[in-house]
DNA sequence: ACCTGAACACCGTTCAAGT
DNA sequence: ACCTGAACACCGTTCAAGT
């Protein structure tokens, strides 16, 4: 067959199968990925033409799209919606644990994921932040949650091997699911950063 | 020549040559690093048996001895001797941003690095830190540090060609070299952590 | 022990050919 | 517009051969 009458592709279609593939193997490979959609390697070039990069910033787009905060809700405090967009960011990102170090190691482009940006700087901005204030807290929120995300892929098999050491020691001691750590001093992460930057607004505000 | 009397490669002469390559190009190729080391692609696995996997944590520890605090100052407390260890940590990635993205696609094992969060560890026991709250500790401290590294590496230029946003307008309205905004809303969030740390070890504590 | 060159099994991307 | 297969220029790794 050289060219049905209903595609066989979509490019929807092609980024939940690299997702997927990623979730599972922890690595995109072309070859692989059109192999699993029944396609030559070469198809997937019409639906995705900037090819390897672009379907990676394309599951950012996806991810996005479905966890990141883009609305305040009424009546929500700056606190609060920063508290949703900073959760909410860092949970689809935990869920996709794998995909975190291809996304770090390119250029943020999708506009779903600059809009959700956008959004919390208008609600720091509406609260009374200075663009210097409010820069340094998009800022270092993103940060923790990416840094946060990157945390939950870490295995902690490495301290165990290590025998007799404060932090093997501990890990014993709080047996648990490796990633309620992760989210837990996330959290406290979160509320201290929170009170920080809550705490520098009120010293260089006029009104 | 087929064997030199004296080699003319060496296992550190390689990881310098590595970190120097991804400085200047964003990747690590090893055909490229043999050819500027003057030396056929295979020659290399005479040094560094695991590959590229074993050069790049092979970096990874040439940082850490760098750049890590390992040993507590007399007299310094665990609020100063964490803050020590964690602008140490994220600056010496900072100076190698290039690296940051290769780094953390891989696990970390080697011992340079691990001393180095064992001693945190220890000076956070030793200073009243219960495991759960420790572990807390250096999980937030190594998300902010890394997510932070992340950051200083990241374009701000797709901003500037979104017109107008509020977080534009604010990149705008400060006028600074990237890093410079980048190391201040890190020093912030430390800031913020330190004291939401001391926080909770007093809530919980016993003694 | 240390270097070489060839060989192996891959990559991602481009493009002419076909409908 | 959409799929194919071949071609291109790469990868990282292994290994026998040589000193």
């Amino acid at each position: 067959m050289v060219r049905p009458t209903t595609p066989l592709l979509s490019r929807d279609q092609i980024l939940r199968a690299a997702l997927q593939q990623i979730d599972e193997t922890g690595t995109l490979g072309l070859p692989r990925l059109a192999k699993h959609l029944g396609v030559g390697t070469s198809s997937l070039y019409h639906h995705v033409k900037g090819g390897r990069e672009e379907i990676i910033e394309g599951i950012r787009g996806v991810l996005s799209v479905e966890g990141m905060a883009t609305d305040p809700h009424p009546g929500e405090t700056w606190r609060e919606f920063t508290r949703r967009w900073a959760i909410g960011y860092r949970a689809t990102y935990a869920a996709h644990p794998n995909v975190v170090p291809l996304l770090t190691a390119q250029t943020v482009t999708h506009p779903a994921t600059l809009d959700s940006y956008e959004a919390l700087a208008e609600v720091l901005h509406d609260a009374g932040f200075s663009d210097a204030e409010l820069l340094d807290a998009v800022t270092v929120l993103d940060s923790l949650v990416l840094g946060s995300a990157l945390d939950a892929d870490a295995p902690e098999e490495v301290w165990a091997e290590r025998g007799d050491s404060s932090l093997a020691r501990a890990i014993r001691a709080t047996r648990e699911r490796p990633g309620d750590r992760s989210e837990r001093s996330f959290l406290l992460g979160l509320e201290s950063l929170l009170t920080g930057l809550e705490h520098r607004r009120g010293s260089s505000r006029v009104e």
